[in-house]
DNA sequence: CATGAATGAGGGTTCATTCAT
DNA sequence: CATGAATGAACCCTCATTCAT
């Protein structure tokens, strides 16, 4: 009836912030390891946090999948607002993040009519659409090619990748890659003469 | 004064094969109404069989998932069989069967590397081959085109109907055919002049 | 990701009614000893079951109180048809019970607006309309006595008695009865000459 | 370059008597509205205080029940103290008392043998002997009403009154109010002529 | 003296798997 | 060979209690 409360040790309020970052880190490799089945649990342990610590946090698997998620978007972010990115930019980025997002992509893609994914969604269209915008006026991108195309490309790839064995990865990458800079070619939604 | 417990009907070994169809067929609705974590036991329930029975007929649940999509596989060879396949057919039963088994894709997904699968994989690569090769002798498609290209396409452009919701799958499967047929046209894979 | 199935025995389907009963058992002694929040699994524990037999039986923890509660009713309704029952029966039959299945009582308080609970407190109206109607045409119940007078002392009662030590349960009780029938003898409801 | 975790307010000690009243009222609110079962901490956070003073007041969950049912029956003696209380009178505080504070009632319940629940007992008997004793002198009571008739009857009421719907309150009140009276009428413990 | 984050054991429930009938 | 009840480990989540700040 009663629960007995027996913390080893209690850092206190201090651990905090400490503690989210460890919880966030912990994701990454949780469901990189384990796929998006991993038990939540599993997170707070590997984060060396209680499980109480982890729901207070994140009161829901979406909402600690959306703070990892979170980041790296802000670091895309941050990385388009520094300068002149391109596509082949962005599919770096993309796939660099699916090799080590795996789980979390997954995880993401079972909640994507929750209000606060689709808030990374739209912030995730955001710089897509100005770096199609200055892609198509430099002449690099084709004017046929609509951000839509881009957003459903990039996440395509990044399952893809996320689901090919790791020794693979860079075959299959440069294989989407090529496909889709033949596809949004400028002239590649033009008949041939 | 204990009732013996009876089995309520018990056709004998002829339901053998009726019951191996109707466990198929529950493991359709089931996986495509409750996605890829339905319980394994809803199958047997949907089914009306034992659980003894869907454990006699698949050992496990990648035995069940194989089972479901050798069936979509059988109906694309025949079709391939029996005349003249393009691309944009292929395309249409991709679409078709995402569309209705997400939940076995999804599973699959989780199973690549298991020898029932990969042997699914050189099946479907099969197919494709035979069709890429008539279809570049016919003009139809460039030259640059691998069969690998369409394979990984095609399981891109599945997986993303599957997730995509009802009411959004044509325009997305309209945007993607457009964004692959651009990408495999003849010419797309050479600079242009 | 797996669940780990280990059963040390199964004694198969023929355990059902036998395990049915031991958990309505088991049920009156946890919830006696320990009150209405006694974990539910410790019924599960007493009676020797797995937790799942349990929740196969009983959905929830009304589902079990009401089959106990349901016994306790059956009996009363038997010994009603059985013979003349007084007033005094009855309140006999509530105190035994009421002692023996304090936690039981707590527990179809809590769900009190439950059908299968409303259902019980129908029957037991039953038994007190019969009982009513039969004491006044003798003489022995005051004209001014209804129903829900009844089932509500009675329900006081069996409260109040299961909440009483077991050392003073008897004084109690007489000391209910004793207000009661001199509420409820003939008289009892008109004023004084 | 982490910032100092700070206590939001701290008015001091000062604050001592103002957050002991805050949280009685928090936890006839939380009690009231949940149930006897409500998470402890809720009062906590419905006080607007932290856990620690909660803690700090408070030590356990009966002692904030008992805090909570003294108020209520320093009401009651003060009531009695100051002029001629009826039995009526009783049952009015009884059943408004009920009304408002029945996750306390039933928290106190399961504490009765608490030295500090036990005090409360005591000190309502003597609210009742003298209550008695008045109105058997004035002939509106019966001889043969002893003081635990009326304690017993008071809390059973109580009881009653606290797991009834609120709508039909008024009506099992009156029902029970007639009940006692006819019991504790004069005249009403003897037999009939 | 107050705050409120941290802790982790405990209870609820589900479901993969087995096996007596 | 089918049935479906039985089993219990695993996961989810809550909340009583402590304690650094």
């Amino acid at each position: 009836m009663q629960q007995t409360a027996s913390p080893r040790t209690n850092r206190g309020p201090a651990a905090g912030p400490e503690n989210r970052r460890a919880l966030i880190a912990a994701a990454r490799e949780i469901y990189a390891d384990n796929g998006p089945n991993a038990p939540f649990s599993a997170v707070a342990k590997r984060a060396g946090v209680g499980q109480g610590s982890l729901y207070r946090h994140f009161p829901d698997r979406t909402a600690l999948a959306v703070a990892v998620y979170e980041e790296n978007l802000a670091e895309l972010e941050e990385y388009a607002r520094s300068g002149q990115i391109t596509l082949d930019d962005l599919f770096d980025k993309a796939i660099t993040q699916a090799s080590s997002s795996m789980g979390i992509i997954a995880l993401i893609d079972g909640d994507r009519h929750d209000p606060r994914v689709e808030a990374l969604g739209a912030r995730f269209l955001e710089v897509v659409e100005r770096l199609l915008a200055r892609e198509q006026a430099a002449g690099r991108l084709g004017d046929h090619v609509e951000p839509e195309d881009i957003t459903i490309s990039t996440g395509m790839m990044a399952t893809e990748i996320a689901r090919t064995d790791p020794d693979q990865r860079d075959a299959v990458a440069h294989r989407i890659r090529t496909i889709l800079h033949n596809a949004f070619a400028p002239g590649a939604g033009r008949p041939r003469p």
